[in-house]
DNA sequence: AAGAATGTTCGGGTCTCGTGAACGGGTAGT
DNA sequence: ACTACCCGTTCACGAGACCCGAACATTCTT
């Protein structure tokens, strides 16, 4: 579950990451015809074309008069990454009773190639943070309390690839203070964010161990500043995300001793 | 949306292919080491082992010692699919309707290479039908409705290429009986399903159309046979759909007309 | 109706993919 | 402790697939 062995893997066939390039582009561009891929990816049009085609075949893309867009077997894959998973399914419960309990929105992520993802979040109908989401992790409460929890070298890695930019006049932007804050983390516990990835926005999080004190992910909680804050801001919602997070890692630990 | 281009499609590239067939395995064995794909795929241990890389480089797979697992990139992919839709959005709000109004589970389900794909459901925690499922059409009350609605040339390709395998005694399987089913379900204007897919579940389902008249999907309320029955079955339940429904068609078509 | 722009098909040269065999690491069993 | 086995990883090479550019088909515009 943690992000191990992501650096020196072996041989790496090139056809199959032309596809996927293809395909992340395709994602990012909110679908595109293949003259605007190869303007794109300076790719000869006949090579897109059968790029496309083999995705298209295999549902991995669809084609909408002229137009790519991504398709829906990718959406039954992400289902199933999710679905198949217990930890994550009883992680889903969690955020659940988390949002019940303190009356704000909840979420549970994960760290994926060094960014925060999210894997549930207590959907509010029409809230922003929508499961599925990348995050930068200096800048989020989830994501300060999983840096605090990682050794030291970890963190330099997630640093190194994909920097600490300044969403907020509040970001912590500077290497030296996101340590310290990191080793305050780590004494209090949980993490705050105030109003450092938007404006206007404050969330609290702590961290999931797994069993074997591996990180799993982080639970946290957010909503609008001039709702949290005081009592719930300092109080209620440590405490709920404590009393959760403990509850949640007894849970996958039993899991785990049942069923291995 | 509907699915279009499904035949003959140009040149495919074998070795994206190959690719994709290693991440299919992969997650119909939930999870596997490079031996278990050697003897599934009957491929040489060194090929599967690139593949592997390729796909792990790129986050669609991940690496547990040394069993590959879906990766999350996929499910950031798959959320991608649903969450830049806003036809998908508009739809879920109107599933989330649906379930209140009727107080029993409800879903948006779609075509996808000739089978059913839950795309929303009101989830009830622990409920069955999670989203991201396929379900053969020939047996559900949405699969039905939405065949109802096809040309007979599409049904008979839904046919040809998945049969009506039988899921209980109910299950219509003669395909005469079935275009008679749908002749009536075309007069009706939504279909039944009384425990043809599953002993003792029974559902109501009716079509969604395009503005341009083709088929978008369908909205269904299903539950346990001792409570759909009487007055919710014939009337609370098809009333609430043919609203629904209706009210989804106009926010797609008003949606439509002030965005393209 | 003609032209422009875009999607699709086709053949050949080059580079990569697939393979079997050898290597290395870890585990179980004696 | 030692060995034997199993599994994952690396390597070199020949066969064959991929990438490209150009020609063809199709759709939309002027």
């Amino acid at each position: 579950m943690a992000d191990e062995g992501t650096r020196e893997i072996g041989r790496v066939l090139e056809t199959t990451e032309r596809s996927i390039t293809v395909l992340q582009a395709v994602k990012e561009m909110d679908g595109a015809t293949i003259s605007d891929l190869v303007q794109e990816l300076e790719i000869a049009k006949s090579t897109v074309h059968a790029h496309l085609s083999t995705l298209q075949k295999h549902g991995l893309l669809a084609k909408e008069n002229n137009r790519y867009h991504l398709g829906l077997r990718l959406f039954h894959l992400g289902q199933h990454v999710r679905g198949d998973n217990v930890k994550f399914e009883l992680a889903g419960e969690t955020v659940e009773d988390l949002a019940e309990m303190v009356n704000e929105n909840a979420d549970f992520t994960v760290v994926e190639n060094g960014r925060l993802l999210t894997i549930h979040n207590s959907t509010n109908p029409n809230d922003p943070f929508k499961s599925g989401g990348y995050f930068h992790m200096h800048s989020t409460a989830a994501g300060k309390a999983i840096l605090a929890a990682l050794p030291r070298e970890d963190v330099e890695l997630v640093i190194e690839r994909h920097g600490t930019p300044e969403f907020t006049e509040q970001t912590i932007t500077e290497t030296e203070e996101l340590y310290a804050t990191l080793e305050e983390v780590q004494k209090r516990g949980y993490a705050y964010n105030d109003q450092e990835a938007a404006d206007s926005l404050r969330g609290v999080g702590t961290v999931v161990n797994n069993p074997d004190g591996s990180v799993f992910g982080a639970l946290s909680v957010g909503g609008p500043a001039y709702r949290i804050q005081g009592d719930l801001l300092h109080e209620k919602i440590p405490t709920a995300l404590r009393d959760k997070a403990a509850e949640l890692e007894e849970k996958i630990e039993e899991y785990e001793r049942t069923n291995i």
